[in-house]
DNA sequence: CGTTTGACTGGCC
DNA sequence: TGGCCAGCCAAAC
């Protein structure tokens, strides 16, 4: 059972719960990718997935800068109403939303 | 097949 | 706290 790199990414993608965040180099740690990869493989979603990208952010807490510096806002509205709460920086608190992968 | 780019990260100041 | 730099890896040209 051998799927893609992509297609690894994905499935813990959506393994994360409504309200819940992880991380690019969180995923990319489990598959054995760096989060560079991971973040690409975001960016290859097309707008009808069923991969939950809004919750995948970086190390910081943070919603990253598209190229197109749009959907970046539109991913914080998401969260948001998942009740995900933002600090005054525009940051999350990771120790209360990441969530724990298995193994 | 070499170069460039990008939804990253950690280290340093 | 926040900006800058180098390292990494895969896709596009």
């Amino acid at each position: 059972m051998s799927s893609s790199l992509y297609q690894q990414i994905y499935d813990l993608v959506r393994q994360v719960p409504p309200g819940r965040v992880t991380t690019y180099g969180q995923i990319g740690r489990l598959i054995g990718c760096t989060a560079r990869t991971v973040g690409f493989a975001m960016a290859a979603l097309a707008p009808g997935t069923d991969v939950p990208w809004q919750r995948v952010i970086n190390s910081q807490g943070k919603v990253s800068p598209r190229r197109d510096g749009e959907g970046n806002l539109l991913q914080q509205v998401l969260l948001q109403a998942e009740g995900v709460q933002f600090s005054r920086s525009g940051k999350v608190d990771l120790q209360t939303y990441l969530h724990p992968f298995p193994g």
